[in-house]
DNA sequence: GAAATGCCCCTTTTT
DNA sequence: GGGGCATTTC
């Protein structure tokens, strides 16, 4: 059987599959199984040894997703049914049979953690050849790489700096000030939102429709992006969309290098490509195209980035955007037991857009999904808590317990009544360690003494610790360099050669500019972690931490300290900085014996013997937020997040909701969740809460109301929220002028810049009546470049540079 | 220029 | 319930 030797063939493929689907439960795999379109002497080879170690333990289809080697194939992986370990072994039988380098692999995977796991795993599979794996990354990495070794040809250096959220809205906040518009009224936060779902469907500034464009700032939003994208070739930045759509560009506009690509990847792999965005799905089908060996992995069922701009259309349109796909299923499940399988797929089934999967298990039916309802969050919490020490006494590992939660906020009572118990826990996922305030800082004061380009992140540290310089002085630095179209230190050290700033300032800036210089020098001369001891030192930012009183400062040091230690992990600075730009997670601490703590998003891909899904109520979980935004298409892929969530579970499942929450600080009844009626009855059961909580008749009769939701009758909740969307001022008055930018500026343009870049010898000389912002007017009294000494009739006679003068 | 106070936004999920 | 930001006050 399965001899395809045209694995493009449809009707082949078809038979194959039939075959293998009617087998299915045959868990002995078939020895004979020859590989599609292998040389004759790889043929022998294998009859010789035709059982290649690693390939012993796959089941059927996961053996066939494993050995279609050549041409598309789409893997539908269930949850819990191998998946990784399919594209695991894939890839170790892509080397072991010597049809591929591991260098002309290319593994793409969504998530940094996800990389390190493969990796891992497939260097267990063949030894350390995988470590040979240079294009195995996340999306953005290889982005990085790719774009890195072809900057120039897309207007950037090959150290070009990747901003992070934080900068990216500091730089488009300075963009809307600068168009003077109110940065209140058009948040630069949500600009930057905007620009990211752009950059996730890699529309670049100039194919922004006119009608998504309306809805910022009348119509000037795709302007926006423009000079956005404009002034970060000016930094020399980049940001994380651009990681993406600039490589899709640099093929696009370089066929060459593109064709180089697709020779050396002579197999791509794709792992949940449910997750892929538009962008990305482009990115794909252009290294695809020249050899057509796609392997892509996901479960549409388990599509949850939606929101993000991942395209579930991508998976669903597979078979019809790469003509000739084959197909696998992957419907065996091996970690949960038959009762939370069949929840999970009961539920599910409700959703419309799916391709269809059935999963099943040989396992034990196990105990029903149990689900519990409490009086209150805080009552929820302390049920958590009650069970976890009843499982504690039993025995049972707490690394193996999960509670997983919708959204972040659930976290801290829960976390409360944890601290309150003693009970060891771990949040995954939370507050990421390099976004911390004082990581930032530390890195932002890194970035400045490897780059001296580096504007935002000089911005960032120019007065922390608080050393006198303010506002006014990053204004007065600020004008000079966008007029000279330099970067702000190189600003700075002309500023502090004339008199523009006080003299404080300008002492204080020499001084600040003068650590700089010597801590870049010694780059080259001091160990990395050596030196950036000294840059935190010196600066005087340990000891702006050390002097701080508040209860926090101490967590902050201790940061460092760790920051310092990884670092160490790191051959140099730049090496370590273009590690954090990426990888925003930090390495994860010891999971032994603590309870997990996390959301439903960052479960995915995990498992754990015992689940807690606390917060299914309506509102919550489907969270009104996407049921508002996206309709229907919102409320399936909240139910996926369910599906996830259930589906995390090995052997036991408890759902709870309560009957009161805290939103806002403020107490709301709430219905428990719709997708707990969209439950099998036949497996699961309604819990009692622990006596020692119910809380007498209130909780009670409250409860029973949501509980009627068991019933056949459940209608939606009387909890519809009245609130409208309907944003104030949309309607705005229609006398504006049509999207076009105002004419004029404020120099800010980086025609401008140019223009005063080109025009940098000044155009005053001696004896020229000038106008000075601050000094009024005056008589030029010397000119040396674009230094001038002027006497001004009321301040006397200063050094000022000539960008701020004007002809008088 | 810096600290203190007061106001307003928000809260889904993240490479 | 809280954090960011602007205004106020020193």
């Amino acid at each position: 059987m399965k001899t395809e030797l045209f694995p493009h063939a449809d009707s082949a493929r078809g038979s194959a599959l039939k075959v293998e689907r009617a087998s299915v439960t045959d868990p002995l795999p078939d020895k004979s199984v020859p590989v599609p379109s292998l040389s004759l002497g790889e043929k022998a080879r294998r009859a010789v040894q035709p059982q290649v170690p690693y390939l012993t333990g796959l089941n059927l289809e996961q053996r066939r997703a494993v050995e279609t080697l050549e041409g598309p194939l789409l893997v539908l992986a269930g949850a819990g049914t191998g998946k990784t370990r399919v594209l695991t072994t894939r890839i170790a039988h892509l080397i072991a049979t010597g049809r591929a380098f591991p260098s002309q692999i290319l593994a793409v995977t969504f998530t940094n953690k996800a990389a390190r796991e493969m990796k891992e795993r497939i260097t267990a599979l063949v030894g350390a050849v995988a470590e040979g794996m240079p294009w195995l990354g996340t999306f953005h990495a290889i982005g990085t790489k790719i774009l890195r070794r072809h900057a120039e040809l897309v207007g950037l250096k090959s150290d070009f700096a990747i901003l992070d959220t934080d900068d990216q809205i500091r730089l488009l906040k300075q963009i809307i000030r600068a168009e003077n518009l109110d940065d209140k009224r058009w948040p630069a936060r949500q600009l930057a939102h905007l620009i990211d779902s752009w950059k996730n469907r890699a529309l670049t500034p100039d194919k922004v429709s006119a009608g998504e464009a309306q809805g910022f700032a009348n119509g000037r939003g795709a302007a926006l992006y423009k000079l956005y994208q404009e002034r970060l070739k000016v930094l020399n930045a980049v940001d994380f969309g651009d990681l993406l759509v600039e490589t899709i560009r640099l093929f696009r506009e370089n066929p060459d290098v593109l064709a180089r690509y697709q020779d050396r990847f002579r197999y791509i792999l794709v792992d949940e490509y449910q997750d892929t965005n538009v962008a990305q799905y482009l990115w794909l089908r252009l290294l695809a195209q020249g050899r057509q060996n796609l392997c892509c992995v996901g479960d549409d069922d388990q599509s949850i980035y939606g929101w993000r701009g991942a395209e579930v259309d991508n998976i669903l349109r597979f078979e019809h955007d790469f003509p000739g796909a084959a197909v696998v299923r992957l419907e065996r499940n091996y970690r949960s037991t038959a009762h939370i399988l069949a929840a999970a797929s009961h539920l599910i089934a409700h959703n419309e857009d799916r391709l269809g999967k059935t999963l099943h298990t040989d396992g034990a039916a196990g105990e029903p999904v149990a689900i519990t309802g409490a009086w209150d969050s805080e009552e929820e919490a302390r049920q958590i808590g009650e069970v976890i020490e009843t499982l504690q006494a039993q025995a049972h590992p707490l690394s193996q317990i999960a509670v997983l939660v919708r959204i972040s906020a659930q976290m801290r009572e829960i976390e409360d009544r944890f601290v309150q118990l003693g009970l060891p826990y771990r949040v995954i996922g939370g507050p990421r360690f390099y976004e911390r305030l004082e990581i930032r800082d530390a890195l932002a004061y890194f970035r400045c003494v490897v780059s001296q380009a580096d504007d935002l992140a000089f911005e960032r540290i120019f007065n922390t610790p608080k050393r006198g310089l303010g506002d006014a002085t990053l204004q007065i630095l600020h004008a000079y360099a966008r007029h000279a179209g330099i970067p702000l230190m190189q600003a700075a050290r002309a500023l502090i050669e004339t008199e523009e700033l006080k003299p404080k300032q300008r002492s204080t800036l020499r001084d600040l500019l003068a650590a700089f210089d010597r801590w870049s020098r010694q780059l080259e001369t001091v160990p990395h972690t050596e030196l950036a001891e000294i840059v935190l030192d010196e600066s005087g930012y340990t000891t702006m931490w050390q002097n701080d009183r508040s209860p926090e400062a101490g967590g902050r040091l201790d940061n460092l300290k760790e920051l310092i230690r990884t670092l160490e992990e790191f051959p140099d600075l730049q090496a370590f900085l273009e590690h954090v730009s990426l990888v925003m997670d930090a390495s994860e601490g010891d999971s032994h014996e603590r309870v997990s703590l996390m959301t439903l998003h960052a479960a995915k891909g995990l498992e754990f013997d015992t689940v807690f899904l606390p917060g299914w109520e309506e509102g919550l979980f489907p969270n009104q937020r996407a049921l508002d935004e996206q309709g229907r298409a919102g409320l399936e892929e909240e139910r996926r997040l369910a599906y996830v969530g259930l589906t995390r579970a090995r052997k036991s499942a408890r759902i709870m909701f309560a009957s009161n929450r805290r939103i806002h600080g403020l107490w709301n009844a709430t219905a428990p969740s719709r997708f707990i009626d969209e439950l099998p009855e036949a497996h699961v059961e309604v819990k009692e809460a622990p006596a020692a909580f119910s809380y007498g008749n209130y909780g009670r009769s409250r409860f029973d109301q949501g509980s009627g939701a068991f019933g056949s009758t459940y209608n939606t909740p009387g909890w519809t929220r009245a609130r409208q969307n309907s944003g104030p001022g949309f309607g705005a008055p229609t006398g504006a002028p049509p999207g076009g930018r105002r004419g004029g500026g404020h120099g800010h343009t980086i025609e401008g810049e140019i223009v005063a870049r080109a025009a940098a010898s000044s155009a005053f000389r001696a004896g020229d009546r000038v106008f000075h912002q601050k000094f009024g007017p005056g008589t030029v009294a010397t000119a040396d470049g674009n230094k001038l000494t002027i006497d001004f009739d009321k301040a006397g006679r200063k050094a000022v540079i000539d960008s701020f003068v004007k002809p008088a």
